[in-house]
DNA sequence: TCGCAAATTAATAGCTTTATTAAATAATAT
DNA sequence: ATATTATTTAATAAAGCTATTAATTTGCGA
């Protein structure tokens, strides 16, 4: 048998497997005999579609990375008033994030953890964020000299929106440990969770 | 040679010596072996003291996420407005987190790995939580019904409070990483955001 | 259908980790 | 001083992990 019933390869189930582990437990606690026993495959084709454990952390790491930030670097030239645009970017990266609840715990685990993690992406990602801070930087200035919000730093701001919208999902385990809310209803509260963050963060803006 | 030139026992070395390294990587990426080199003794000791990792992890554990929730379990019967009372709150908070920047780290890491930490812990502070969250639960409707405030749950009210004060120390190897900011100016950030962090979350009260 | 290349597995080397045991050393009481 | 107990270490068993190698099986084109 080639693989699995001739379904994905071998190869895509082992990537898929991973990212389910590594999402669940982090880098270390996840070993390539766990991946490839979930995977239904022998150890040593994990190393040899990937070689090492790094390698096939990377390859998904790298995209999850760039995915939980892709609302954050994106650049809204739209034209409509600050306030719908920033609305726009909080909704925008809490629903990232709710299609991918893991991918919190997995960043900072991974960053803090293995600051070379860091690097590396930041290397990726080259000056983007840096375009982004610009720009942002500007709209905040100019919306506070105009008196339309309080004085404010770009990175003030976006620390309290992913602070805002990272602890929902961050906080899953706890939730459910202490049975503090149920299966169902933890999706509702979700929803609500948004509207209420944006809320927040927009109403700090207010002088 | 009985222990380092009769100073504190190995016991107690060995435990300040775990507690430095499971804050800083949490318990699967610390070893025995390391405990021991850090300390200054061989491995074996490490074990004579504490039989388990478990248990010497354990002996850490508890006082930590204790110490982490004090400040949010604790009944302020005070005669003032409920607003001040707040502001207390969070303030008390942070400062334990400010002295503690690694607990918030240790504690999601856990809780999330582990989720029998979490049973335990539930366990140990017995019917605390639930006494603290009714006396909350009331005077936040008593507020809403006078319209001081407008109407809000007591567990989305701490979450929020949870999230703006944590994510500013989960955040720290980013920072530090991103070189977005330096040492001495992180510690002025640090109480800006204190202040920044009740703003908001006062704000976040109003009608 | 034969042969070659790709895919898969079995076996295993080399580490590291936790935990135990027995021996050695230090401290203490009588 | 000596017996006794507590402390500390060396040695090591057992297990799990990563990675490699060689052998086996499969898929497929000529």
């Amino acid at each position: 048998m080639t693989n699995q019933a001739a379904g994905p390869s071998f190869e895509q189930t082992i990537l898929k497997t991973a990212e389910a582990l590594f999402l669940e437990k982090g880098y270390a606690l996840t070993s390539t005999t766990e991946i490839a026993k979930n995977a239904g495959c022998n150890q040593a084709l994990v190393h040899y579609y990937f070689r090492t454990k790094e390698k096939l952390f990377e390859a998904i790491f790298e995209k999850k990375a760039k995915l939980f930030f892709s609302a954050l670097l994106k650049i809204d030239d739209s034209d409509i008033p600050f306030r719908e645009k920033l609305k726009r970017k909080i909704e925008t990266h809490f629903d990232i994030l709710k299609a991918n609840p893991k991918l919190p715990f997995l960043l900072l685990n991974e960053f803090t953890t293995n600051p070379g993690r860091l690097r590396t992406l930041k290397e990726k990602l080259g000056e983007l964020p840096v375009q982004v801070f610009e720009v942002l930087d500007k709209e905040l200035q100019q919306e506070a000299g105009q008196g339309r919000i309080r004085p404010l730093s770009v990175m003030d701001l976006a620390i309290t929106m992913v602070s805002l919208n990272v602890v929902v999902f961050l906080a899953r385990p706890m939730l459910d440990g202490l049975g503090v809310i149920t299966e169902e209803d933890y999706n509702h509260w979700l929803e609500f969770r948004k509207r209420e963050n944006t809320r927040i963060i927009l109403g700090s803006l207010n002088l």
